[in-house]
DNA sequence: TTGAAAGCGGTACCAA
DNA sequence: TTGGTACCGCTTTCAA
């Protein structure tokens, strides 16, 4: 290939240079206004083909007020919830001809130089998928006025949000549980700090308690596989008349932990206790695993949260909207099931 | 909170106005220049500080023509490699004042409208981890005087890149396997398409072989849990005198689902067969696997990648070049070790 | 030490 | 149906 150094990008002025017409009159034609002939439309489209014309989205940024850029929070991408939800995030933006700017992705808060990227980029709008928004940042967007929706979150003050029905996904994990014969839950949370696990379990102990059942023990799983691997040799630890028959873990990742530390402590699983958790990631479906779960909806779930922040984007005076959708309990083979009826 | 509509976001121009100086004043003292009293620039700062003011990257961009931005092109976050990847990606990029604006991420290549994407918003240049990055695309870079790094990539036309050295970390963990009395082995690679696998297999199969040594057999694992589930399985029906002592997988994905299916057939590992894999992610040390893998210096690599990618940036004659990062061998349980010395 | 003014590449309003 | 022009917010050169 030769090594011609780039040409110099085309303009909307190069280019009207170049058809002889005025700029005014290629914007307009490239934009299909009806108000020019169809065969100056046609042959300025032609010119822009040709010379590889593409707008310069800054420069109509400056005028037009809009950037179509959204700025994403990610939490945590090891666990391999979130990494599903970026590529799903990635590829329906992509589909509406969004562009994300990535403003964090990891554990813990964003930073606040982090924050001031977002006004500086002029982003349209904010995504935020990740368990800490911090409050600067959250506070930043409603001071200036950036619309800003949640996803897997309880929307907070000025916010949208696109959720799954955390609640009714324990609850229904409890009513499957007890339904097997379950009469001892172990519930491994999170540690207060989500919303989302919380939901859970607070919807699994409403469900789960009641006659001869109940919530027998409660341990803090941190959202990790090691914290649920630590709840996991507690657990197993137990004298065996109070041991749990069951654990209901709020995430995956957590359930996957407590597991392996209860088979590692030699229980079998489901024969010995049952294990469930939530959002069904593949990782959970593996052979090893095949944990009962419940799916979170993420594809619409993210489907429904790109709506919310289009319509407050084109709309600024939309009033903010929480939209909870329901998901789907998985049974595989991590729980013993209820008699076939 | 006050429902006070947003106020207009600060500019020079209102901050000129407010500090009764001009524009290019307020410009200057901003960035510290030396040309300004001292005094004069503290009150200034003063005053933007308390204005919030923020500056408008777009608009410095129009005139600088730096954007500050960076295209990245992620492979299949799924896989908790490029997943760790992207949290050091961001962080790091944060941490030099680059934005990144995600252009893809998932399997698969990037799309053509996608990569046009990276022209529109003037992306200072672009960071691509994953094995496809269609031509189309480099080829639009290219043409742009974009600068392109791969990280985790062979560099191909107009491109610089940092990676590990995949031909030395196969043969690390061959002589590692040889050492601990290993005969026949088994690798497998990601079916062609990715020059890493190639190379880790081309360095262990060198090494591997030899004196009463040899690798007895190749299967694609496609770069994923259920490749490697079905490269376990066939290899666990082979003949037990023909079967492979050891098995050399090219990730860590792939070796855990290969051991997945070692054991699910009744092989014990490492006892009846050793396993070991590449990239060394967390999942791979968890207790039921414990592989022991090469190791990424995925900081370095990340480090090393932006470092190009920003020489690039200030000086767009500078030479392609490519960074070669050693790894590191982590011993875990999965392969039997060599005798103690 | 400070200010005025010309762009950067579009958009959109007002004329013609 | 088309052209002229002001403007978006900042950088930078040239004058003062």
């Amino acid at each position: 290939m030769e090594d011609a150094p780039h040409r110099p990008r085309p303009t909307l002025s190069s280019l009207s240079a170049a058809a002889g017409v005025s700029i005014s009159t290629v914007s307009r034609a490239l934009k299909g206004d009806a108000r020019i002939s169809a065969r100056l439309r046609a042959s300025i489209a032609a010119l822009a083909q040709e010379a590889g014309y593409q707008p310069d989205i800054l420069a109509r940024a400056m005028s037009s007020g809009r950037t179509g850029l959204l700025g994403l929070v990610l939490g945590p991408a090891t666990n391999p919830f979130y990494a599903a939800l970026l590529e799903e995030v990635v590829q329906q933006a992509a589909a509406r001809a969004m562009r994300l700017l990535i403003l964090h992705a990891g554990p813990g808060p964003i930073e606040d130089r982090t924050a001031e990227a977002l006004l500086q980029y002029r982003v349209d709008g904010c995504l935020v998928t990740s368990a800490d928004m911090s409050s600067r940042a959250a506070e930043v967007c409603a001071r200036s006025g950036v619309p800003v929706v949640m996803i897997n979150r309880v929307p907070r003050l000025h916010a949208s949000a696109a959720s799954c029905d955390n609640e009714e996904g324990g609850r229904e994990m409890a009513r499957f549980l007890r339904a097997g014969g379950h009469r001892r839950a172990a519930v491994i949370h999170t540690g207060g700090a989500s919303s989302n696990g919380l939901d859970r379990e607070r919807g699994f102990t409403e469900a789960f308690a009641g006659r001869k059942a109940e919530v027998a023990a409660r341990f803090d799983g941190r959202s990790t596989y090691e914290g649920g691997w630590a709840a996991g040799e507690a657990i197993a630890a137990m004298p065996q008349k109070r041991r749990p028959d069951c654990v209901f873990a709020v995430s995956d990742i957590i359930a996957m932990g407590a597991m392996d530390a209860l088979r590692a402590a030699g229980l079998r699983v489901p024969k010995d206790i049952s294990v469930t958790g939530f959002d069904s990631i593949p990782d959970a479906a593996r052979p090893p695993y095949a944990i009962t779960s419940y799916e979170q909806p993420v594809a619409a779930m993210v489907a429904r949260g790109l709506d919310l922040l289009a319509a407050r984007i084109a709309r600024p005076d939309t009033p903010d909207e929480a939209v909870l959708l329901r998901g789907r309990l998985v049974i595989r083979r991590s729980a013993r099931l209820p008699p076939a009826p």
